[in-house]
DNA sequence: ATCAAAGTTTGATCTCCATCGTACTTTCGT
DNA sequence: ACGAAAGTACGATGGAGATCAAACTTTGAT
């Protein structure tokens, strides 16, 4: 069934500042948020560079879904991911901002500020 | 001895967003942090409003140091607790912030911007 | 000197979660 | 219709961490 296919996306409201972190916490999924962030447009769940299996990985995009962080959608037989960017910001602003930037070396931070 | 007394604190430079991540995914310890934020000045650990165990607290307030979130002194018998904050924003800007900011209610959000 | 107060340490549970392999489902080419 | 590609679902497993009680340490007050 196509129905099937359609996975269950939090509403904006019910995003928890608990669950965000517990998404975050994890560096394998911290790593599919910055790639995300980096990224020009949307990324395939295989598009990513990661260093698991993949129903490991399927665990991990669960997460972030049901954490309000990215929203999935089926393209063909790839499953297509999208960081929820401005619903995030709206609820929590400037966290999104925050861990990504200081995901990022030191030295990115000191070009863009004092270099 | 007394030099058993002075804890061991991370230098500002090892602070990693992982392991401040790890301490703030903790409610308890999220609690501590932002009793520490709305407080005045610093806080002996008796002082906290926590639903655990003393031994359990203790136990948080050592991953908070280590995480480089806190800094512990004596003072006679009670230990206080103070936020390491402008270190934290140094290494982690907005951080901090955006972390406490989701913590308060949304009514709050809403009166600080659009009330 | 004693005692109480404030934390720490230790050891033991107990639960949660990241991980994997295997089997399954769905879709797209051919 | 068949096979390959892309993920998902399902157990199973292993390790980390949150929790507590009990014993201990240090300090301050009496």
């Amino acid at each position: 069934m196509e129905a099937d296919r359609i996975p269950h996306h939090p509403d904006v409201r019910t995003i928890t500042l608990q669950r965000v972190l517990e998404a975050v916490v994890d560096p394998v999924r911290r790593s599919i948020v910055t790639q995300l962030c980096d990224a020009s447009g949307d990324i395939a769940c295989g598009g990513f560079d990661l260093p698991v299996s993949k129903s490991t990985a399927t665990h991990h995009f669960r997460i972030l879904r049901e954490a309000g962080l990215i929203r999935q959608y089926y393209a063909g037989t790839s499953r297509m991911n999208a960081l929820r960017r401005d619903e995030i910001d709206e609820v929590f602003p400037g966290l999104l901002d925050a861990i990504v930037t200081a995901e990022r070396p030191a030295s990115d931070a000191e070009r863009a500020t004092a270099g």
